[in-house]
DNA sequence: TATTGTTATACTCTATAACTATA
DNA sequence: TATAGTTATAGAGTATAACAATA
């Protein structure tokens, strides 16, 4: 394992790559700010999908999800279902409308990267993906109780 | 150069990554919020800094730096003696308490990382900090003026 | 009684603009 | 006149808590 230095050496890398993607956020369409983005690529990829589902990928509060997909809906860019098997709830989907626009939202953010990491051969691409995926995927998938040192 | 898709799927898991920061920031004790915890490690990394520079390191507005430094001061962390050779400017450099505050916040997040990533191999870390630093300093950096197609 | 989703309210972080004090 | 820093205000994103409808 890696040491503790190492590991706050990490940490302190991954806050500061919230300034890049700040950077990234000011190259969005207006009214596609990068939080509706994120709803509309986890609908993309997941297709029909219920609230709880959908916060759950996001990893982001129920309450907060709800604003987002009201956010999305009201520029029909999903269209909100009722669950006939479950009346209490709603499932949602991209509507062409959506697809169009997380693409335009797509093409944006990659063109951004596409010029400031132009230099970047295409392993790092890939593996700097890779990384990042695991990474999300190690911090929000559920664990198993830490050991107790008995 | 990678393809348009393949620097699409990386701004995505970038985004994502926004959730694991947002995981981590709950470790941190409640006076030093990550945002603070940022200011005292490039003070700590640079040693005495002006106000401007320090807003530039960081990649945010100097008037919300501004804010930030005031929180430390209060707190004692950091100092801010005037510039002898401009009396608009501030020098500022951390305080022993600062440092301590610093370290706490550091020992903190390594410890969340170190759980999560406990099956990470050393190297992994080591390429994953590597690419972060790298991207940060492609985008931070200033960027020649994109050529037009004449 | 518990769960799904919504809304109200508050907190963190950031940006823009107006201001002051020096240069 | 321009620059360093501060403060006021606004906006995006999130969380907590109270609520309505349904299970």
């Amino acid at each position: 394992m890696a040491t503790q230095q190492q590991f706050a050496e990490l940490a302190s890398q991954l806050r500061g790559t919230l300034a890049v993607v700040r950077e990234m956020a000011r190259a969005m369409p207006p009214d596609c700010p990068p939080a509706s983005a994120g709803v509309l690529s986890a609908i993309s990829r997941n297709g029909e999908i219920r609230m709880s589902r959908l916060a759950e990928l996001l990893d982001i509060d129920m309450s907060v999800t709800s604003r987002h997909v009201a956010h999305l809906a009201e520029r029909g860019w999903i269209e909100r279902a009722p669950d006939p098997l479950d009346r209490r709830s709603r499932l949602l989907r991209l509507t062409a409308l959506g697809d169009l626009a997380l693409r335009t939202a797509q093409d944006h953010v990659a063109e951004v990267l596409a010029e400031r990491l132009s230099d970047w051969p295409d392993e790092d691409v890939e593996r700097f993906t890779d990384l990042l995926d695991r990474l999300r995927t190690g911090f929000c998938e559920p664990r198993p109780l830490p050991r107790t040192n008995t």
